[in-house]
DNA sequence: GCCCATATTCGACTTTTGGCGAAACTACCG
DNA sequence: CGGTAGTTTCGCCAAAAGTCGAATATGGGC
C-alpha cells in the first residue's frame, strides 16, 4: 500500500539552537514528516528503542554522552538500518572519510548553507550517499586506521557494546551485570573481538579503539573565561 | 683542577636548523659548555646513558620516539637529577602548567626571543625553575588529572618503564623478558602501579596514562549549568 | 514448511593477572 | 659502624582473563 510518506527524523545535537534550525531547514523539504530532537546521545538510543521505525538520525559528534566516533559506531552496530548523517563543526576531510568509513551515509558540516544541506538530505532519504563535493577523500588514508575501522566494521551490536565497556576498564564480572548474561559469555564476546581486532590482550583492544577516538577533533575553542 | 665551568646541555628537538639556533642562543650565555644534540627520543636517552653527568636537557615533546608527556616522564623517572626545560610550539598554559607537574624545571615556547631564553636556562642551571611571565598558570587546574599526574610522580623508574609497556599492550611475561626480570617480579611492579594510580586492573592503567597522554587538554563534558 | 548462516549464550579448561609476604640490595644518616 | 627507608627482586596462591567446543535463538532464502 501507498503509505503516505511520513517520514520520522531524529536531530542530535547537544545545541537547542541549531536542532531548531535544522529542524527548519527539513521542515521545508519534506510535507510530512515527524521530527524528534535529541541533546544526548542516551536519549537518542531511547528514540531509537522506543519508538519503532525512524528513517534517519542526524548525529552531531561532539554530544554529551559520546566521545569521537564510539556513539556512530554504536549507532551502526546496534541499529544497522537506519541511516546516520554525520552533522559536524569540523570539517577536517580525514574525519569526514573516518566518518564514512564508519557506515555513515553522509557527512554534512555544520557552515553547509541550507540549500545544500536539503540536497544532501534529500539524497540520502532516497537510498543514497552524501559528503561535500570540494573535499579530497583521499586525504588522511591512512592504511592502518583504515584496516582497524573495518574490522570494528564486523563486530555485532553486542560485541561492540561489550568494547566499550571494556574501553572504561570493567571487569567481565562487572560487564557481565549490566547486559545481564553470564561472565563465560562476555568471555566469549571478548575473544570474538579480539580475534576480530587482530589483538591478543584486552589491554591491546582498548588501545587499539582509544587510537581511532584519539585526536581528530580539533582542539576545543578554549571559550571559557 | 678548580672545577672549570664545564657545563654539559643536551639540546633534543626533531628540527636541525632549531637545535642550531638553540645552540647559538646558549653558546652566547656560557663560556665554558658541551653541548650534545639529539632527533629522537632514544638518542636523547643514549646520551644520558653514556655520557655521564648531563646538567640540563632542552626537551621538545614534540618528537620522533615520544607521545606526549611520556617523554619528560621517562626523564624525571630515570634521571631525577638532572633537569628538564621542556621546549614546545606550544604556549596553551594548560600544557605548560603540565609539563611542570611532570617535574620540568621549566617551559620554554619555541616564539620566545634570545634574550629571555638565556635569562630563562640562566635562572634555572642556577637550580631555580622559570616559566613563561604571562601565562595563567591557574588556568586547566583539571583536579581529576592533576591529581592522576602527582600520583605518576609517586611512580619509581622501574615502574615507570613498566607502565609504558603497559601500554604497548605487552603481557607480563614479554615485560619480564626484555626487562631482564622474572615475570614475579614484573607483577609486583605492576600491582604497585596500580596502587599508586589508584585503579584496579592493567587495563584502567593504561586508560588513565592515555588520558593524560592525549593531549585532549580537558575534554568539557557540558557540565553547563 | 525446511534449511542455512549468524548471533548469542554457556560450561569446562588453560593461561594470565594480581595480591601478599618476604628476602636482597642500595643509599643515606647519625 | 649500625640502623632506617626505599627499591628491586621473587615464590605462592586466588582471582580474572581467555580458549575451545557446543547448545540455543534469530532471521532470512528456497
Amino acid at each position: 500500500m501507498n503509505e503516505v510518506l511520513q517520514y520520522r527524523l531524529v536531530i542530535a545535537d547537544d545545541h537547542p539552537l541549531f536542532r531548531g534550525a535544522m529542524r527548519e531547514a527539513v521542515s521545508g523539504l519534506l510535507e510530512r514528516v515527524d521530527i524528534a530532537e535529541a541533546g544526548t546521545f542516551d536519549e537518542v538510543v531511547e528514540l531509537l528503542e522506543r519508538g519503532g521505525e525512524v528513517d534517519l538520525v542526524l548525529l552531531d559528534l561532539a554530544m554529551p554522552g559520546v566521545r569521537g566516533f564510539s556513539g556512530l559506531m554504536y549507532m551502526r552496530a546496534q541499529y544497522p538500518g537506519v541511516p546516520v548523517i554525520v552533522v559536524s563543526a569540523n570539517d577536517d576531510p580525514a574525519a569526514i572519510r573516518r566518518c564514512m568509513e564508519f557506515g555513515a551515509s553522509g557527512f554534512i558540516p555544520k557552515t553547509l548553507g541550507v540549500d545544500a544541506m536539503r540536497t544532501a538530505i534529500s539524497r540520502i532519504l532516497g537510498g543514497g550517499v552524501w559528503t561535500p563535493p570540494d573535499v579530497d577523500l583521499a586525504v588522511g588514508l591512512d592504511t592502518e586506521a583504515a584496516e582497524l575501522i573495518a574490522r570494528m566494521a564486523t563486530l555485532t551490536p553486542q560485541q561492540v557494546r561489550v568494547l566499550m565497556m571494556l574501553s572504561e576498564g570493567l571487569l567481565n564480572k562487572q560487564i557481565a551485570y549490566q547486559l545481564g548474561v553470564s561472565e563465560a559469555t562476555v568471555k566469549a564476546h571478548v575473544s570474538a573481538i579480539l580475534q576480530k581486532l587482530g589483538v591478543e590482550s584486552r589491554t591491546q583492544a582498548v588501545i587499539a579503539a582509544a587510537k581511532i577516538e584519539a585526536g581528530h577533533w580539533p582542539q576545543n575553542v578554549a571559550a571559557e573565561g
